[in-house]
DNA sequence: GTAACTGCAAATCCTTTGCTATGGA
DNA sequence: TCCATAGCAAAGGATTTGCAGTTAC
């Protein structure tokens, strides 16, 4: 895999953000570096990274978002807004499921957020 | 919600499958009973469940799969060959984030199954 | 009776891919 | 130099949706 300006620019962006962005938010981000930049980039360099384990893929209903891997956490999602919160407590699990290798876990608790709470009161 | 003969026939195939099947093999099945059934259907019939939470829906790369919701379980996926486990043990978590309300959680185990385990040795 | 649901087909939207040009090592 | 990668645009594929007819309650 070689070192483009392309695929560095990418993982900057994942690894400064903490929003779970998407493909397109990435692309909108990226073009203020690099102008020419196409979508199509940035879904082939994700999926790279993402394969090469650098980042974290997180399937939604409104498509993929993608997360940095700077600290273990899992994520809190809304139902009602979808939003993705971090949660940053680690869990720790030692864990065997038959002869199948286990390399990683997620935790996703799921519910309503706060902001969902309180426009529910209203 | 109306009680339609589509929504039984689904909720049936789902609750009588441990095969984690997608909106494609969910109509493929219900044809056998019901051979008018539109794809159409089955997907608005499947949200309708999710939204019901009568049924799970699990985000795969290759389109959703649904899952029964007989007894509390966890799910362990090959990263090579996308293969979904059953992990039958109860995990509890007590826990709490922000202001937040959790209704449900979900732990995902990846790794590499057994089978895709004996394929690289050869 | 009537509002909700179905079947059908077209549309939508995220993502991938084929091709040619470019650039990193 | 040479092969992986980028840009562009078209294709792909899962899922949704509009509409007219049907059905559950």
């Amino acid at each position: 895999m070689r070192n483009t300006k392309q695929k560095s620019l990418i993982l900057n962006i994942v690894n400064n953000s903490y929003d779970h962005l998407t493909a397109e938010e990435i692309y909108e981000i990226a073009r203020h570096t690099l102008p020419n930049i196409s979508l199509g980039t940035v879904y082939r360099v994700l999926n790279g990274l993402v394969d090469d384990k650098k980042i974290k893929r997180i399937k939604m209903s409104d498509g993929d978002h993608f997360d940095n891997l700077n600290e273990l956490h899992n994520h809190f999602i809304c139902e009602k807004c979808h939003k993705i919160i971090d949660v940053m407590d680690s869990i720790k699990f030692d864990y065997k499921i038959g002869n199948n290798k286990i390399v990683d876990y997620e935790i996703n608790f799921i519910g309503i957020c706060e902001d969902c709470l309180k426009k529910e009161e209203n």
